[in-house]
Formats: C-alpha cells, structure tokens, sequence
DNA sequence: GGCTCTATATGATTTCAATCACAATCAGTA
DNA sequence: TACTGATTGTGATTGAAATCATATAGAGCC
C-alpha cells in the first residue's frame, strides 16, 4: 500500500513471523501500522468454540488491522500469520504525521477504506438469503475480479475448503459437497484435491 | 457529521423527499456528497426476488453513500427515504476540495469510515453461526450502544420486525417467535406490538 | 365509528445445511 | 518407502429456520 523506502524513512522496522503466530489480538490496543511484505495473513475473528470467521484475508503489498489507527477503538479482529511471514511496521504517531504530511496518501487510505466496506456489504448481499452454491460462486468470481486468492496465471484457488467455509460461514462438508457438484456440472475443477476456477 | 452551514457556505443544497422515494440506486454512478438533516434512510440491497437487505440505518446527522465519493466507483447500495427526509447535498468536487482545504474533517471521515467496517465485521461475525436469539440480541445491544434505531429515553426499538429480519439475515416469521420468546424470558418487552429493549 | 392497509402473531409442514461418523487421499518427513 | 497428520470426500441422520397459510391487532383516514 505505502512505498517500503517511505516506510523505512519514517522509522518502520521488518518483523518474520512464522506461520500460525497471532500477529495482534481481536479487542487489544493498537501501536502500529502493518504492511503484509511476504506470506499470507488471516485477518479472523474467533467465537466461543473456537470457530473461525474470517474477515479479510491479506496477501502481500496490503495493510492490515488499519481501523484503529484511525478511530481509537481496540481491534474488530485478529490477526494470525497464515504461512511465514515478513511484515513491516510503523508507529502508529509516525504514521498519522506521514499522512498528515502527505495528504494524497490519505485519499488513498480513504479509498483502501471504502474498498474494505465494499467487500463486507458485497459479502453480505451475496451471503445472506442464498445457496452454499450461489455464495461459494459469488466469493470466488471477487477474489477472481480483484485477483487475489486465486493464482490469474494457473486459475488455482490457494484456499483450502476449510478456509473457503471460514469465509462464508459454511461448513467444510457443504463446501466440499458443493464444490463437487460445481466440478460435476462444469463450473470449476477440481485436479488433486485442488480447485481451479 | 459536517457542520451544515459549513456544507451550505461550500454551495450545498437542501432537498426533500417523501418516504418510500429512491436517493440513489446500487450501481449508478455518484455526483454528491448527501447528509441525513431528518427522516431516516434505508441503505440496502435488493436482490433479484425482491428481497431487502438492509446495510445501513441512516439517522439523522448521519452521512451516507460516501464509498464512490473515496474510490470513483458506483454505489454498491441503494438509497430509500424510510419516511420523509430532508437531505442536503454537496458536489462531489467541492465535498473533495472541502476536504483538502480541512484535513481534521478529513480524518473525521477516515473515522467513520472506519466505523462503518466494524459495523460490518461486528454483524458477520455475531450473525453467521448464530441462533436467531444471537442475532437479535446482539443487534439491538449494538444499538443500545451507539444510541441509534433505539430511543434512549422510553427504550422504544424504532423499527418493524421486517426492517429487523432484512438487518440480520432472518424471516419476518423467525424474528416475530424469536421476539414473542424474548418477552417471555424477560430479555425484552412487547407492548402493544412495539419492542422495548 | 367504521374502513382500509400494514404490521404482528402463530400453527403446520418442508427443506436443506449442520452434524456425526468414518474413509480416502495428499504432502511432508523420517 | 513407510509413517504421520492434515485435508478432502461422502453417506446417514437430525434439527432448526424457511415456507406456506391464515388470523389478529394496530394506525391512519374519511
């Protein structure tokens, strides 16, 4: 999102996580802003049984866990580092003063933000009221349209079906039966376990 | 949210419109800042049988369909006037022009867009997963609050049990038993068909 | 007050995803 | 190559919300 030599004038440091580390807490306070540099983040929110919603997953070039920085409140969720990780991180007054003084990288925040609202109102319309087919559909033809979570070389989801039922609220046996049918009746491919779409 | 003569002194408009009118419609593309002076607004989806999922209750004070104004893209929602409303409308350009000349407004509106996702991830995370109970529960706790859609003086829940059921994802049928339950284990209070919470 | 429309209420039935249970496959590794 | 753990695959059963149907109550208006 922000340029990394930027970033390191201002005072950012690199951070290796290796995978499944919890990277900040859903309801603890912020210091920092984090740029996503190599790896995946899980971005989740955890219920009572431990079951998992994902919200947003991150791939590399984005930042995460923003909301704070901006209003103050503790985190809406957690984050855990999906594989290993590389991160950069700027404190968080660093990072209000370089947007202060660079008021075209606050726009670009801003349109980051409306682009986050636009995946969770698309995520609602799509989700609620619908079919496990219609919302597994509806998720992969974003991520395709966005290009993230699906390879644009190879067309290979690089979810696994328990991440795939994370993010729509389904459950893994209804994601696996539904991507079988979508295989069946031509609308994807399955090769290995492995889903192209 | 901005100070209306300051909206006004920046050439906005006043406009008013009966309940039931279209603000804007999901899709189109956008050439105004709009500000709620009074009424409420539904911002919602509508889906190919008609059904409504209700996004956002605008109040008033409240700004709404402010994503295309950050990110040049079309609303990703319509705008309904829930009951007559008096708006007030700024153009685009000068409602971005405004912003440069006034950064503290600017950060106000990284503020709530802000809020406007942990509204978001706080609904999917409490509604996918959950018992109707759940999600009723946790909407009007939501509301009670952020002191909206709940009158904080008489407690009066202001909105039907439709507007309820288009907010969680649930049938008119399961709020209206799931309400009926609520009352009789005392969690809430039906009078005369209106809820308190 | 009586009329009309909308909102609320509630029973009966159906449907489809969750759940439970277990098998098969794949990827990493010793 | 055999072992191990994670992921994928699939059948049987259940349960809870959607659906269908219809009644009742409340709000606005003449």
């Amino acid at each position: 999102m922000i340029d990394i030599n930027t970033l390191l004038a201002w005072g950012a440091t690199y951070k290796k996580l290796s995978a499944g580390e919890t990277i900040f807490r859903e309801g603890t306070v912020c210091s920092f802003y984090h740029q996503l540099v190599s790896g995946t983040v899980r971005w989740l929110n955890i219920d009572d049984d431990g079951r998992e919603f994902i919200q947003y997953m991150i791939e590399p070039g984005e930042s995460f866990g923003e909301l704070p920085l901006f209003d103050d409140k503790p985190y809406a969720a957690t984050a855990i580092a999906d594989k290993e990780c590389i991160i950069i991180r700027l404190h968080k007054s660093a990072f209000i003063d370089l947007l202060k003084e660079n008021p075209e990288t606050h726009f670009a925040f801003s349109a980051l933000l409306a682009n986050r609202i636009r995946f969770k109102i698309f995520i609602l319309k799509e989700m609620v009221h619908h079919s496990p087919e219609h919302r597994l559909l509806s998720l992969l033809n974003y991520f395709k349209e966005y290009k993230t979570n699906i390879c644009s070389k190879c067309n290979l989801v690089k979810l696994t079906r328990q991440q795939l039922a994370d993010l729509t609220g389904l459950r893994v046996e209804t994601v696996n039966r539904t991507m079988r049918h979508l295989h069946d009746s031509g609308k994807l491919k399955i090769e290995k376990g492995k889903v192209y779409y």
